[in-house]
This record gives C-alpha cells, structure tokens and sequence, in this order.
DNA sequence: ACCTCACATAACATTGCGCTTATATACGTA
DNA sequence: TACGTATATAAGCGCAATGTTATGTGAGGT
C-alpha cells in the first residue's frame, strides 16, 4: 500500500491527527476509536508503519507511536505542482471582486 | 467518494496531471491510458467530477474535461497543519549539519 | 511457575472498487 | 431518416481492503 490509500482511509487519518498532538500508546489509540476493535486500529497501525508515516518504540510492555517527520510530505511534494492552480484562481478572483 | 480516495488511484492521478497540462476531450485522456478501456476511463473520470477535481463542458459531441481549481486544495487544507512536522524536522537536521 | 496485561497476528466473512463486455444516449453528417 | 462517432451507463466478475472473533507473543507482577 502507498502513501496514498494509507491516509484515504478516515479512521487512519483520525490516528495521524491524534499523533500530531503528541506520541501515544497502542491502547491510547485504541480507546479513542471506539468504533473500532483492538485488532483492527492494530492493523491499522501496522499500515500506518509500513507506509513510512508512524514509528513505534517499544516501552515495556507498552508500544508508544508517534508521527514520522518526513511521511506526508510524499503527498506535500505531489501536490506542490498543482498549487499554483488555485492560486491563480484566487489571485484572479480577488483582481475581479477589487475591480468592482 | 471522497477526495482522499478519489486521488488514492494511480490512473486518476495521472489524469489529474495529464489535465493540468491542459484541457483535454474524452477521447484524449481514453487514449493516454492504453491500458484501461474507453468505459473504464469514463468511470475514472465520473469519480473525479463528483468529488469535484474537474468540470466538463461539452462541445458538440466531445466532452472536454478540465481540472478545477479548488479541487486539490481540500487535501492541502488538510495537510497545512501537519506541514510543520516535516519543516521543524528539516530545520533542526541542517542545523545539525552546519554545527559540524 | 503462573497469571495478567498490552499488543500483534491468523483466519475468515463481507463489502466495495476497478476491470471487462455489452448496451444506451446523443450529436453530426450524408 | 439512417448511420457513424463520442461518450456514458449497466451488468457481472475478481480481488483487495476492512471488519470481526480467536489466538499467539512477550513483558510484568505475585
């Protein structure tokens, strides 16, 4: 699985959002998707992993995740090209509305 | 669909790039992926209208497809919060490098 | 040694996506 | 009107993703 289909997933971005407030434990992350079993926020993880975009260090019996730096930033330098698309269309919008 | 998925797939992907070049019929974007089938683009490019990536115009019997411009700009909305992660990140490694 | 807690993996069912072939729609032209 | 061209939709199939329950693994505690 790539970047892409990693974070097309809701319930993945929800876990990356909680880890971009700070690290957690597995069962941290399981207890705040309640509509989920352990298992699958475990699966999950697992794919959160193998996609670059979370690390695990181990703590006991504990594993604590946290987010990778440098993983979304594969969907930042896809998208960089094409910014430029609605910003011109800002651009020329606000030129239209101060035009009137 | 949402957004997310919509640019999960590789084939939409390329026709999100083929598109910003320029505007391009159908029948262009049919033929710049030889190994999808003319229904299996129109699907393709179905999803990408309703989340809202392009717009048709018809223009007799053609369609000519062009990207919108404030398509993408929900995934960079979503991103812009976790841009600093990645920049914290690089600021602090150059650092480093230069302290060398 | 035994049990419990935290987490991962296995096995399996269900669902949804993406593909194909076949068909419909709609415009253009003779 | 009749026919070809351009595109969309329908029907059906295979597969991969997501969920579940059941089980494995390994660290702590008594």
């Amino acid at each position: 699985m790539d970047v892409f289909e990693a974070v097309a997933e809701p319930n993945r971005r929800h876990l990356i959002s909680l880890l971009a407030e700070r690290e957690r434990t597995a069962g941290e992350l399981v207890d705040s998707l309640p509509t989920l079993t352990q298992p699958a926020v475990s699966r999950h993880l697992r794919i959160l992993r193998e996609t670059g975009l979370v690390e695990v260090r181990p703590d006991g019996q504990r594993r604590i995740y946290a987010l990778k730096p440098d993983g979304l930033q594969r969907i930042d330098d896809w998208i960089t090209p094409y910014r430029r698309f609605w910003r011109d269309h800002l651009a020329a919008l606000e030129k239209h509305l101060e035009s009137e």
